[in-house]
DNA sequence: CGGTATCCGGAGGGATACTG
DNA sequence: CAGTATCCCTCCGGATACCG
């Protein structure tokens, strides 16, 4: 796999459409809420609230701000059902199932690694 | 796989030791600019220079900060040529390679669902 | 060439209040 | 309950300059 589309400078002359537009979404998704969000919905359906006791403190604002953004990329479809107080429900689409598992490798190697990286920072902070 | 050590609220007082320091990994290695370093290193040896030009736009000061995280966590092997000018040069550890890995899959979503999410976005700002 | 230090503008993000 | 808006301040991160 060329990664020339992550990779490659943006003034880059030759760089195409499908590079930037794949450079913005990388962006996007790369950020530490937005793992965080994904990861906690997994296969459920939750509604806000349950999504901002669900991932670690994080903030009314970013938690809307995040998920506005992964609504508009595709990543997960929201449910607005008109009752009184309304309820508003969140589900991964299937393009977010996909992301879904990369982060599940992300987190699994979190765990796998956990001792090794401890070890190497009290080495490095010496 | 119980994800309570990422989205488990901080202040909660059964959160154990391992869990906050999963956490403080997870956000420190969920970025933009670490994961496009780790992901450009690939499996190559290269230099700080070659990095700053091999990664979009990233800042001399960015790449510095990050490489040193990347280091402290034992990710990339950082290696100083004594000579004149000094040479310094980068690589992914095996835990580093682990890493890599899950990005490859990040970078692959990416790609296969490039369509659907320019479509998704377009639907979404109408 | 690679790294550190300093400055500083602007975005990130929390707290709060208000609407439907 | 969910969302938007406003305020405000921290700190991210770029630009620049200077060491080894």
């Amino acid at each position: 796999m060329g990664n020339r589309q992550f990779t490659g400078a943006p003034e880059d002359a030759d760089l195409t459409r499908a590079d930037s537009l794949a450079r913005e979404i990388f962006s996007d998704v790369a950020n530490k809420w937005a793992l965080l969000i994904i990861e906690c919905l997994g296969d459920r359906t939750l509604r806000f609230s349950e999504l901002r006791d669900g991932v670690a403190g994080i903030s009314h604002k970013m938690l809307t701000q995040n998920l506005r953004m992964l609504e508009r990329n595709g990543l997960v479809e929201r449910t607005v059902h008109p009752t009184v107080p309304p309820r508003v429900e969140y589900v991964l689409t299937e393009p977010g199932r996909g992301l879904r598992a990369t982060i599940d490798g992300m987190c699994a190697w979190t765990q796998r690694y956990l001792g090794h990286i401890e070890e190497s920072r009290h080495r490095f902070d010496a």
